[in-house]
DNA sequence: GGCTCCATGTAATCCGTTACATGATTAC
DNA sequence: GTAATCATGTAACGGATTACATGGAGCC
């Protein structure tokens, strides 16, 4: 079967613990959103097609008298997801709007080229920061992978903070 | 006025050298690729809309008896590229596949986890080498900040490939 | 004659965000 | 009472890829 990597989050997302939409957006939010987002106009109507595929079960579980449904992975759901976790990886994309202002600030002072680099490391160390945040609790849970990818995150945005930094030296230079 | 950063690159590219459509796509994939990709569905039609917008101007350069037109940017369009410049960056993404099934490889052998990283690794030394590959050129052409940004896609894919590395050693321990 | 590169474009489709709409529950 | 959080969804839109279609030019 071949399903959006947004569908294998999801069901990764509930192969563990069953989970309503609510709940998986904000498992993503905490977890995979620095290299995978996903917004509930995605998860929504995600969870609808992998029931219809039988991938996962919707049940309700209303928290009092609010309405709610949970879905959890099915056995072929389970199948699906081990699968796809031993094929190779595909996308790999970027987008750094800074980084292709840097690119073309030649056509400005060299103090407008340092702005954008000191605009690029805020925003890293601040995602650096929100990353460092979660640590604490990832090494409570103890769950090998996911911490390792969270650490990486947080070097990848150190590592890419102290570039900025370094670069600034070299156009002061 | 409010353009896509897609828009911007193309913009980017006509703004010292007029350019053909061919020739804009031919750029991106040599330079921005890595952190900005553009494919001719995209530049064909914006070149148009920014014609349309008195950002750049096309005019008739054909080869021997082959049709071609190459834009050029025009006062306005300069001007609008320069305030972009100057307007903090805000997309930043990524989208790593590789990471999200290192991320739910709990539920395999570690062994396959090992192959996750070894594959993200192969693709980073990949993407580095073709970087390196375009560096002594950018070196000769002397300008400053694309070959800065060139040399830190060349430093960061291989941080990328290293991290991989040192993660194997920690899942083999 | 056939391959590769130059050159331009469109249509279908997908993926994803944002905004909107609605409403219950909980904490202050 | 009111603000934040829980909860579910849809509609409009935009951004981007892919596939398709077409054809000239240059080289072996």
């Amino acid at each position: 079967m071949e399903l959006s990597p947004t569908a294998y989050v999801i069901l990764g997302m509930v192969s563990r613990t069953p989970h309503s939409g609510y709940e998986i957006k904000a498992l993503v939010d905490n977890s995979t959103r620095f290299f995978w987002a996903a917004s509930y106009g995605q998860i929504y109507p995600e969870l609808k097609r992998l029931a219809e595929a039988g991938l996962v079960e919707g049940s309700d579980a209303p928290r009092g008298d609010r309405k709610r449904t949970v879905y959890a992975i099915t056995k072929t759901g389970r199948a699906e997801l081990r699968d796809w976790l031993r094929r190779p990886p595909e996308t790999s994309e970027m987008r750094e709007e800074g980084l292709l202002k840097l690119f073309f600030a030649g056509m400005l002072e060299p103090e407008e080229g340092v702005e954008i680099l000191r605009a690029m490391r805020e925003r890293r160390l601040a995602v650096a920061d929100q990353l460092r945040a979660m640590e604490p609790e990832a090494i409570e849970k103890d769950d090998d992978l996911p911490l390792m990818v969270l650490q990486g995150g947080i070097e990848f945005s150190q590592w890419f903070a102290d570039w900025c930094d370094r670069m600034e030296a070299r156009l002061l230079a």
